[in-house]
DNA sequence: GTGGATGAG
DNA sequence: CGCTCATCCAC
C-alpha cells in the first residue's frame, strides 16, 4: 500500500482549511484558526486542533539491550539469536546487508565479525533465564524478561519526563505520547500574552489569536511538510546515531525540501500557523527526552512527532484482514486507490461507524492516547515445539518450564503490588496444524505463586485437553500457559475458599488436632450448620485431610506448625479448620477444602494453599481482636470484607453488534 | 466465564 | 518467517 494522501491538497493562503480530501469532504475541524478558547481550554479530545501526537520507537531494541547490558561499543555490529533465526539487528550490523531472518550462518558469512547474542532461555528446573551460547530448543525456551524490565525503564523516563503528558505503551519496544497537554503549558510559559484575551479581542475568547512567532526547526530533527506525504523523505539524513526525529504535518512554506534542515528560521511566509508552533515544540521536547534516555539508558530512539498525517505508509489498522478485506472489496491494491470513495458511499455501504476507516485512510487517526495500567492483564508464556511430542509426561514437562517463567514474571510484578491476583489460568495446546484448542480454571490466590502451584493447574487443565494419553495418540505442536484476568486482591480476603466454593463435590470438613475445640473458645464459635459427610472416594483426591496422616515423618509438633499458630495476644493455640468452603464464616475459622476431583492437584499445591490459608488465619485473627476493642459496646458481627475485583468495571453497556453486519461490514464498527 | 480470533512487533 | 505477546469478542 501506498500513495498515502494523494487525493490532498493544501493551501497555503488559507488559514483555516488546510486540505481537502477532494472537493466535497473536508476536514474543517483539524486545523481551523486557533481561537484563545482553543489554547485557554483542554477540553476536545481527540479533535483538539493543537493536538500533537508522537510515535517514539527504540532502535533494534532487543539488540540495543543486549549491547547495553553487556557493555558492548555500540558501533560494533550485533545480532540477537534466537535458535537458528535472528529476531534482532543492530544498525552496525545492517551495513553488512545483514536484515531479521536471515539465518546466523549467513549472518556470519557476511561479517566475521559479527557479535552474536543468544537470547536468554532457560530449561526445567532452573530459577530463572540465563545466557547461553547454544541452548537447545529441544530442552529450552526463550525468556524475553529482560527486555521487558528494559522497555519499562524507558517508559518510566518518558513519563517523568512528560508529566502531563500521556504516555501508551504500544508495544515492547514503542510508546505512543500525546503532546497535547505539555504544548500548551509550554506555549503559555513561552508566549504568556496568550493568557489573557485582550479586551479589545472582536469575538471575546473566541477571536483567533495573534499571528504566531516565527519558528526556528533548527535541531528538532527531519521536518516533512505535509506537501511531501506522498513522496516522504528517507532516513538517509538522520543523525550520526541513526536514530530519528520526525515531524511531520506541519503546514509548511515549500522552502524546506523533505530531509534537508534549512537550518534556521522560518521566516518564509505568513503562513506559519500556531498549529505549526505546536508541532515544533512537541518536537523539541521529543528530542529533549530522546537525548535523556540515550545519555542514562543508553538506547536510541526513532520519533515521528504528528500533529494528524504520518509520512509513507504509516497507517495503523490496515495492516490485517481489514486492510485485505477493503482491497478485496474494492479490488485495489493501494491506499490512494480507496480515496475516490466519498464518505456517503462508506456509509451506505457499511454504516455510519465506517467514518472511521474513512479518516484512518486519510491520514487521520483520532485514537485516544490512553496510559496502559503498569500491570498488563494477561501473562502467556509460550513454547513451540520442533519436535511434536507425543506423551502427557513430555507435556507435563513442558508445563513446568512454562509454569516456571509465570512464575517469575508473576512474582516480579508483585514487587510493584503484592496484592497482584491472575484470576484465571488458561492452558492452550495446538495439535499438528489444527488451530488452537484451550482450557482455563480459577486461579487462587496465593501468597507463594509457586511453579508446583502453577504447574498443578497447568496439569490439570492438560488432562481436560488431551486426556491422559495412551488411548487417544496426539502430536502437539505448541503449548502456551497463561494468566488472564490479572487485577489485585483487596485486602487479601476469603481467596482460597471463592476458589473452592466452586467445586462443592470436594467440600470436606475435618477438624485437625486435640486443639482445634479450643480455637473457637477464643472467638465466638461457627453455628452454621455443618455438613458431616467425608469425601467418599478419597482416593481420588490429595485434599488437606491426608497430609498430616500421609506424612508418617510428621510429628505432632510439625503438623502443629503447619496447621496452628499461637497468638501473642490471647496465648491460644488458633487452629486452621478444613471445612465447608462456602458460605459465610467466623472470624476465627478458616476453612480450607481440597481441591478438584481427580488427582487433579498436587499435594505441594495443598501445600501452598495450607500456608496461604495459614496467613489468612493470622491476619484474621488480629482482626478479631481489633474488631473487638472497636465493637465492645455493639452486639454486630464483624463486618465481613468482600472480594472485588479491581478492574471491576462490568462492562454492562456493551453494545450489541448489529447482526446484520456480515463480512467486511464488521470491521467498520467504530473502534 | 470459556474458547477462539485478531493484530502487532 | 518463526516466535512471542496482548486484547477483543461471540457464544
Amino acid at each position: 500500500m501506498d500513495a498515502l494522501g494523494s487525493g490532498s491538497v493544501t493551501n497555503p493562503q488559507s488559514n483555516t482549511t488546510h486540505w481537502k480530501a477532494k472537493a466535497s469532504e473536508d476536514f474543517n475541524d483539524l486545523t481551523p484558526t486557533i481561537t484563545y478558547r482553543h489554547l485557554l481550554f483542554n477540553n476536545l479530545g481527540s479533535r483538539d486542533p493543537l493536538r500533537v501526537i508522537a510515535l517514539c520507537d527504540s532502535d533494534a531494541f532487543y539488540a540495543a539491550c543486549e549491547q547495553v547490558r553487556l557493555g558492548i561499543d555500540p558501533a560494533l555490529p550485533l545480532v540477537v539469536q534466537q535458535w537458528d533465526s535472528l529476531i534482532a539487528v543492530n544498525y552496525p550490523a545492517r551495513k553488512f546487508g545483514i536484515s531479521r531472518m536471515d539465518k546466523i550462518r549467513d549472518a556470519k558469512k557476511r561479517c566475521p565479525n559479527l557479535v552474536v547474542v543468544h537470547v536468554a532461555t532457560y530449561k526445567e528446573g532452573d530459577a530463572e533465564p540465563g545466557y547461553w551460547e547454544n541452548p537447545d530448543t529441544l530442552t529450552h525456551k526463550v525468556s524475553l524478561d529482560h527486555y521487558r524490565r528494559e522497555s519499562m525503564k524507558i517508559i518510566q523516563m518518558f513519563k517523568e519526563g512528560l508529566p502531563t503528558g500521556e504516555i501508551e505503551k504500544a508495544s515492547i519496544d514503542e510508546a505512543f505520547i500525546d503532546f497535547t497537554r505539555p504544548v500548551r503549558e509550554e506555549i503559555l510559559k513561552r508566549y504568556p500574552y496568550l493568557g489573557t484575551v485582550p479586551p479589545d479581542a472582536p469575538n471575546g475568547i473566541d477571536s483567533p489569536l495573534p499571528p504566531p512567532p516565527p519558528i526556528s526547526w533548527d535541531g528538532k530533527g527531519t521536518i516533512v511538510p505535509i506537501h511531501s506525504l506522498t513522496n516522504p523523505p528517507k532516513a538517509q539524513d538522520s543523525p550520526a546515531d541513526g536514530a530519528e526525529n520526525e515531524a511531520s504535518g506541519a503546514r509548511r512554506g515549500s522552502s524546506l525540501t523533505p530531509g534537508q534542515d534549512d537550518g534556521g528560521v522560518d521566516d518564509s511566509d505568513d503562513s506559519t500557523t500556531w498549529h505549526d508552533v505546536a508541532l515544533s515544540i512537541a518536537a523539541e521536547l521529543m528530542l529533549r527526552i530522546r537525548e535523556d534516555i540515550r545519555d542514562k539508558l543508553g538506547y536510541t530512539t526513532s520519533a515521528l512527532t504528528a500533529s494528524y498525517k504520518k509520512p509513507m505508509n504509516q497507517i495503523r489498522f490496515l495492516g490485517g484482514k481489514l486492510g485485505k478485506a477493503l482491497a478485496e472489496e474494492y479490488d485495489v491494491s493501494t491506499v490512494g486507490d480507496l480515496l475516490t470513495i466519498s464518505l456517503d458511499e462508506m456509509q451506505r455501504k457499511f454504516g455510519e461507524d465506517s467514518i472511521w476507516v474513512y479518516e484512518i485512510l486519510r491520514g487521520i487517526d483520532r485514537s485516544e492516547v490512553k496510559e496502559k495500567p503498569v500491570v498488563t492483564k494477561s501473562m502467556l508464556a509460550s513454547k513451540n515445539l520442533p519436535q511434536p511430542i507425543t506423551k502427557a509426561t513430555q507435556g507435563y514437562h513442558w508445563i513446568r518450564v512454562l509454569a516456571a517463567e509465570l512464575a517469575l514474571r508473576l512474582n516480579e510484578a508483585r514487587e510493584g503490588n503484592l496484592a497482584l491476583w491472575p484470576k484465571t489460568i488458561v492452558l492452550h495446546i495446538r495439535q499438528g496444524y489444527e488451530t488452537f484448542r484451550s482450557k482455563q480454571s480459577a486461579f487462587p490466590f496465593t501468597r507463594n505463586v509457586t511453579v508446583d502451584v502453577i504447574a498443578g493447574f497447568g496439569e490439570k487443565l492438560w488432562r481436560e485437553l488431551v486426556g491422559t494419553g495412551g488411548s487417544t495418540p496426539f502430536k502437539i505442536t505448541n503449548v502456551q500457559l497463561s494468566f488472564s484476568g490479572i487485577g489485585t486482591m483487596e485486602s487479601g480476603q476469603r481467596t482460597i475458599e471463592g476458589f473452592l466454593a466452586s467445586r462443592p463435590s470436594t467440600k470436606v470438613q475435618l477438624d485437625l488436632g486435640p486443639e482445634a475445640a479450643s480455637a473457637s473458645k477464643c472467638p465466638s464459635t461457627s453455628k452454621r450448620k455443618r455438613s458431616s459427610s467425608h469425601v467418599e472416594n478419597s482416593h481420588e483426591s490429595a485434599t488437606l485431610q491426608e497430609l498430616p496422616l500421609q506424612n508418617s515423618d510428621d510429628t505432632k509438633t510439625e503438623r502443629d506448625a503447619r496447621f496452628s499458630f499461637i497468638c501473642d495476644k490471647c496465648r491460644q493455640r488458633i487452629w486452621l479448620k478444613l471445612g465447608d468452603a462456602g458460605g459465610a464464616r467466623d472470624a476465627n475459622a478458616s476453612t480450607v477444602a481440597g481441591a478438584d476431583g481427580g488427582q487433579e492437584l498436587s499435594v505441594v499445591l495443598d501445600d501452598a494453599i495450607r500456608e496461604d490459608a495459614l496467613a489468612t488465619l493470622r491476619l484474621e485473627h488480629a482482626d478479631f481482636h481489633y474488631a473487638q476493642k472497636l465493637a465492645a459496646s455493639v452486639d454486630e458481627s464483624i463486618p465481613r470484607r468482600v472480594i472485588r475485583p479491581v478492574n471491576g468495571v462490568a462492562s454492562t453497556a456493551k453494545k450489541k453488534r448489529k447482526t446484520t453486519d456480515e463480512g467486511i461490514a464488521r470491521f467498520f464498527s467504530k473502534k
